[in-house]
DNA sequence: TGATATGTTATCTT
DNA sequence: CAAGATAACATATC
């Protein structure tokens, strides 16, 4: 699913390719997940990209900025005449747009030859989950998705000064981590998929993360020891980091800007792995349901 | 064909 | 009233 590190993976893309074009006229397909006019953006110069969490923001020239959500399956794929003719996971489809492209940016790559101006980023999205808002960029900040974030722990650096900046965000250390789980009797891992507490971690890493630790799932926020609560916060920085190094996980539909797939999925602990063996003693990895999210721990390693 | 997947928000309960 | 728990929503897939 597309989390921290996914959504990083696709806010590098970006960064790559797409910064500094200009779009020249935007396709809405299916006007659901588009929210606001084309007309607010044409013409407009894309400046930079940024994250926050799961989300991203597309920064105009004119004062305007797109706020993306890809939620459980969207897709940004970027296409040019260079990139035309390469393969595109089966995850995208054979060609572009497709049945799922809901909204095409038409681009303009400025000091380029003639033949290769055109470029295009496709909005795919098979569940319709996922949004992208129009706004202007000084009230993306506060859209409540945006201003309830909490701090998102270090996997990758917030990126400061020009471009990427992200004023006002602070990363998530483990003084503050111990501070919020004080007291706290929600169960752990829903504690930490609560993207107002901490941003970025979804399914995949929360599960990842505590069997990492080798801490229950179910177990309160509040009984975890101070060495615990250190376990874990590194077992989620290690398990994010992983997953970046792989170019994120493909459990879904998630690709990156130039349509390929991540590899973490190959190399997840106990997420999905109903009734396989656990990697550490081989016991059989269980499944339950917590806050109705999939569940997945070893009974044997984590206490 | 209906059960299933999950990120987020809304609503209900304690 | 706040914290915590649960329901709802979107919809292609098997």
């Amino acid at each position: 699913m597309p989390e921290l590190p996914e959504v990083e993976t696709v806010r590098r893309g970006i960064e790559k390719y797409v910064v500094g074009h200009r779009i020249e006229s935007v396709e809405i397909l299916h006007p659901k997940p588009f929210q606001g006019s084309a007309e607010q953006i044409n013409g407009a110069k894309i400046v930079g990209i940024k994250r926050i969490g799961k989300g991203l923001i597309i920064e105009l020239s004119n004062n305007y900025s797109l706020a993306i959500h890809i939620k459980l399956t969207g897709q940004l794929v970027y296409r040019d005449k260079k990139t035309k003719n390469a393969k595109l996971s089966t995850k995208v489809g054979s060609q572009l747009p497709n049945k799922f492209t809901h909204v095409i940016f038409k681009l303009l790559r400025p000091n380029a030859k003639s033949d290769e101006r055109k470029t295009y980023l496709y909005y795919n999205d098979q569940r319709r989950f996922g949004w992208i808002k129009v706004l202007p960029t000084s009230e993306v900040s506060q859209l409540p998705f945006f201003k309830n974030m909490g701090p998102e722990p270090p996997v990758v650096p917030l990126r400061q000064g020009s471009g990427g900046t992200m004023e006002g965000r602070s990363l998530l250390s483990l003084e503050y981590f111990e501070k919020l789980l004080e007291g706290k009797n929600t169960k752990i891992k829903p504690f930490i998929m609560d993207q107002t507490r901490i941003g970025g971690i979804g399914n995949i890493y929360a599960n990842d993360a505590l069997f990492d630790a080798k801490i229950l799932p179910t177990r309160s926020a509040k009984s975890l020891t101070k060495l615990e609560i250190k376990r874990l916060f590194n077992s989620i920085l290690k398990v994010m980091k992983k997953s970046f190094e792989e170019g994120g996980a493909s459990e879904l539909s998630f690709v990156n800007i130039l349509g390929q797939e991540g590899n973490y999925q190959n190399h997840s602990l106990v997420y999905g792995k109903t009734g396989k063996k656990c990697p550490r003693c081989k016991t059989v990895i269980k499944r339950i349901n917590l806050g109705g999210r999939g569940t997945f721990y070893c009974e044997n390693c984590q206490k």
